[in-house]
DNA sequence: AATGAATGAGCTTTCATTCAT
DNA sequence: TATGAATGAAAGCTCATTCAT
């Protein structure tokens, strides 16, 4: 017992510092973008260099650590997203993938830059998946569920995608910026509907 | 006379070791991505270290005067797209500012990777405008006039310069990838009228 | 009563991490050579590093130890060798001391390489006799009762230390190697002849 | 012209700095032993790290230049030796060696310690002989001449080697001892001697 | 103006040693 | 007494920049 309880309240104390480490990391990066000193994650972290060195093999240990861990937790946030709306109208999926996308970035470690977000959404460099990645094929089901029940034009079924792309990399954006966006939900629900029904006058308007 | 000649001899001789310079740059960044070594484009451009800094006054201003004078270019393109489609319907104007776009990134000095886009996208570290700002410029002239001839709704005026944004930041990234898209015309084309008419099949469609 | 038990338990004990912890070193040196991490040491041994620091100063500490048991090991059978062979002819002597070295080298914890060799043979950091000195000194006495009987021309008193120190040296280096030489007894024993007669042919196979 | 003398000046100059870095590591690896840092070559040599790094790959690099550079060195003494006493008795051939020998460690740089000397002597990392391979290759061409002239009893042909050997590290330690020995030619002679006609009292010195 | 060797601050990483538990 | 996480000095190496030629 007494093994066991002083072996877990150390196992604590270990699991606290590698946290301690790889917030400063993240927080060093979203400040000062990629170009992070080993001896500022030290410093900010409150622990001496050789500590970051027992915690992962080298630099790039690190930051891989930090990358694949918000991957992780964001592929959780969206597969549930896709989940939830199953069987919902287009509009609205993609409307609550938009918001919960907004919102991890936006709460998720209050990140403020984006050079982080750059990490994760550019090109892997092994062969991990990226978020963007990890995003597409949620919206690539989104799009062949909406299209079998009618609700889309197979005629645009190849730009889709890529529109759809682009507003989530421009979500990513809005996410690094200042000051927070006031209306969310009103602003996803907006483009969902206007991917829907494009910005041409309605009939009727041009009637009117 | 003989000094004029000289002169002009040298001055020529100047500015071209200077584009040597800019041109050894350039290919070293799209082939090996941001850190390149001054030592390495003195050797690309086949001229001493040293020599570097008779025409730049250090690294940093190298490379702010490749990112300048593609913007420059970019610009000119850009602003000549506005203006020939001066007039025309909105869907036209898109069209061809996607294809410029493209195009300009494509053949531009065959860029074939994005860091130096990225680099061009990315925030501004200095005051300058970036490449996406002065296309979000245009964008937002050519919205306005569009919204005036009724060609819009006024409803998701905030949103199209989000999704537009959204879609030449897709093209940004197709112009990076191999292949070359092959149909590009009816792939912007496509891009700009789903803008316009969105995703939901049409009343007649519906009623076919 | 209880006290004396444990005491002497815990006596043996300690005694016993002590001699893991060497023997896990003189392992580690034989296998890795002369840079080995007190990291490794220690998990080599099964205990934690802090432990070798409750048995040793400092990492030169515990070299230094190992290297002095291994001398004083070697002494003890070198000086048997001297004291068994005492009367006999040098030929004799010389053969069993080189016997004597190769095999307390060759069995004597399975050396298969010389680092530990190296650092025993060097020169002596610290006033401590290595172990080529202590058998010079071997030699020396030898050396004097032979010619004391005749056994040796004293011509070249002063160049027999050095030959047959050469010779232990390459007995250093044998030992080190493999395979094991096969017909040790041979080996020495025609290197101890070699010495005392010469490589001349005698007048006898020069008449033959 | 101009560039040629310009360039040849430069490269005299770049020869000159080349061997300041390789004289200041030689004095320092003779003085300190094995360990030195980059600095310390640095500063002896009276220039910078990054200086080093302009004229050596790595540290290991530069290590191995020197060893590289003595061997080769080493290598032409001996050549001369053997080509020099060809025809010549085993034992003045076994003399001019060990005289080349010491003198070449004795003179070569006023080596003075031999930790150098020991990285020359034990096994090679690389592919490269070492010197005391070298020597041996010499050895045994010298011993094959000497056997078949008659001048050596083939009984101990396998044993030679190693005798012979032997007394080379002698002078290997010999020469890296102060004070300098002060009869040379008569030390090494009387060892070829010893190697030829042994230590046994003749038949004559026995009768009398 | 061109050269390129020299510079040295700055970075990552290692590992013997300490000390609170 | 045993533990092992924390420490931080020390080392190797890089590369933008300088400046004598």
């Amino acid at each position: 017992m007494n093994t066991d309880s002083k072996n877990s309240l150390r196992e604590r104390f270990k699991e606290s510092t590698r946290k301690a480490i790889l917030d400063a990391a993240v927080s060093l990066i979203i400040a000062r973008g990629e170009d992070i000193r080993m001896e500022d994650i030290a410093d900010q972290a409150g622990v001496a260099i050789g500590t970051l060195y027992n915690y992962f093999d080298n630099r790039q240990s690190l930051i891989d650590t930090i990358i694949d861990q918000r991957r992780a937790k964001a592929e959780s946030f969206f597969r549930d997203s896709l989940l939830q709306t199953e069987g919902m109208h287009i509009i609205a999926r993609l409307d609550d993938l938009f918001q919960t996308l907004y919102h991890f970035l936006r709460r998720h470690r209050a990140v403020t830059h984006h050079s982080l977000q750059m990490k994760e959404v550019r090109v892997d460099n092994s062969g991990r998946k990226t978020m963007m990645a990890m995003l597409n094929e949620h919206v690539a089901v989104m799009l062949a569920q909406a299209a079998e029940r009618g609700e889309i034009r197979s005629e645009y079924m190849d730009i889709y995608p890529l529109v759809i792309s682009g507003c989530l990399k421009e979500i990513f954006q809005k996410a690094g910026e200042e000051p927070e966006l006031d209306n969310i939900p009103g602003f996803t629900k907006k483009m969902a509907e206007l991917l829907l029904n494009g910005a041409a006058p309605t009939a009727r308007q041009q009637q009117g």
